[in-house]
DNA sequence: TAGCTACTGTATACGCCATACGAAGTTATG
DNA sequence: CATAACTTCGTATGGCGTATACAGTAGCTA
């Protein structure tokens, strides 16, 4: 057994950058990495990410789950390996603009429909950073729309994880209240109205369906946020909520509420103006004392 | 069986918000809802929010698993008590600050400590936006330290909610790598080095551990950013992530990197810029044409 | 050509998980 | 007191990730 040259690498980690020697002897594998992520992918595009289990992948795959584990370490393993191969995008993506703004603005976007095309993003256990070769091009594209604002690295690398968290943030909350919401029209249609414990303990779902697969598939539920509203117009009472029971009961029929993706760029641009406060502050200390 | 007046709340929101009759017959309840979210709080405090298992909590309070189904509806249900629980110190929160921006700063900050008081909560499994009267408690805070500005209850919401996702985004990224990074040190002390697929996943962790408790207990591994340095200087090349190899290579060896805490807090300032460019121009335009 | 050896997929089994079901015990109310 | 309501317990089910042992295949070396 030769010892590698440079230490092993962490989790999986070898796994996802390629760093495996393929291996000569034997007979030739039906199975692959790609196959198996390809599989696992398309359980998760279908039925959320609760739907992919070893032993479902396996019976996709026409194998048994221990199958898998010639070719992926573990479970999470694998999850990483969907994290990275859903970042693909990243290596041929070109971000326009003739302005920073313009350019990081494009790059956020473009995290954004990433995971709006893949929503079970959202639902990751997340367990480390994202480290994959796809994930570290994004942030290399990322900051590569920062070129020319001078701005020192550490101040981009900070921007760009700054918006990543946000856009991966917003999309979560965007899914799942989707998610919620349309559950919670199911219950209220199938609950029994039980005065306890019991009526809620029951019957709300059966329990063996697999982690409300309708709303994780693609796009579904278009008026969410009005009925968060009616959700939250239930809930607070003047008294005590005086701010939020203004704000639920203000625009009363009318004014359409904004998509989630509205939402999205509203805080985005907010970020974006105080970007531009960072760089031009800088840009006036450094026009102050040139080599400073 | 009396039909309730208003129609069911979904998922657990009824017992979030403490709308069950008690129910008088029967013998005395030795558990309570109470007593349960106790129990598993204390377990994730202690082991990380893999060691919550209803058998677990159950053993803890000396009853059986199946007992707390008769007061908590499921798991997701006792997990969403807990996140409201957590957020207890809302109730008697005040936020200090002679100026919007002190206000709604010190506001995030509490919310970061928060966090940080219950780190499992960057773990929990987000199934639904925080709709417990806890949570809500939290949300009017953060728009009462907006009073003042003039801006409308649409956009007030807007920006609590963008800071809420970005001080949850930060601390789990925070406490992600340092789980990670953690677990990492110990694999590569432990792993035999073998050259293909087999020493990666046979010998990485026994299984059976709860889920890595050592790092989520409370703090621990102050010197992150350092080590993810060294991860990234691993993995990326010259040619494929110039600026991030940059990045990795510029500061040598001084230059101490900042902690968790300071990081949240840049990228709080420059949300804040943001918020203030949104304001002033809403300011500007109010004054231009006042009755508008 | 023979055999060693690395490598592949399979079968079985373990322990843990959430939770459905029914029986047994306890208490306020008729 | 009797009964209905309610809590708790024992048992059981089906799913999960994965450790272990095994059998077959094919390239390398002799």
């Amino acid at each position: 057994m030769p010892s590698p040259e440079r230490p092993l690498l962490p989790l999986g980690l070898d796994l996802l950058w390629g760093r495996r020697e393929p291996g000569r002897r034997g007979p030739r594998p039906s199975l692959s990495v790609e196959r198996i992520v390809a599989a696992a992918m398309a359980i998760a595009d279908r039925d959320g990410l609760g739907g992919v289990s070893m032993a479902r992948v396996a019976t996709e795959l026409g194998v048994t789950a221990m199958s898998l584990y010639h070719h992926v370490p573990s479970k999470d393993a694998l999850l990483q390996l969907m994290w990275n191969d859903s970042a693909q995008v990243a290596r041929d993506l070109v971000i326009e603009g003739d302005s920073w703004r313009k350019r990081l603005r494009n790059w956020s976007i473009a995290q954004w429909d990433m995971i709006e095309c893949h929503p079970w993003i959202t639902q990751m256990p997340v367990a480390s950073p994202p480290l994959g070769p796809n994930a570290l091009t994004f942030v290399e594209r990322g900051l590569q729309t920062l070129d020319g604002t001078g701005l020192p690295g550490a101040d981009k690398l900070r921007i760009i994880g700054l918006l990543s968290s946000y856009a991966l943030s917003e999309a979560r909350m965007a899914h799942d209240a989707a998610r919620m919401l349309s559950q919670a029209g199911r219950t209220a249609d199938t609950a029994p109205a039980g005065t306890g414990a019991a009526g809620a303990s029951g019957t709300t779902t059966p329990g063996t369906e697999p982690a409300a697969p309708e709303t994780t598939g693609t796009r579904a539920t278009p008026a969410t946020s009005a009925s968060f509203e009616a959700l939250l117009r239930e809930l607070v009472d003047e008294r005590n909520y005086p701010r939020l029971y203004g704000i639920a009961w203000s625009h009363e029929a009318g004014e359409q509420n904004a998509d989630e993706r509205e939402e999205f760029l509203y805080g985005l641009d907010r970020i974006l103006d105080g970007i531009r406060v960072l760089i031009e502050e800088r840009a006036a200390r450094e026009q102050a004392a040139p080599a400073g």
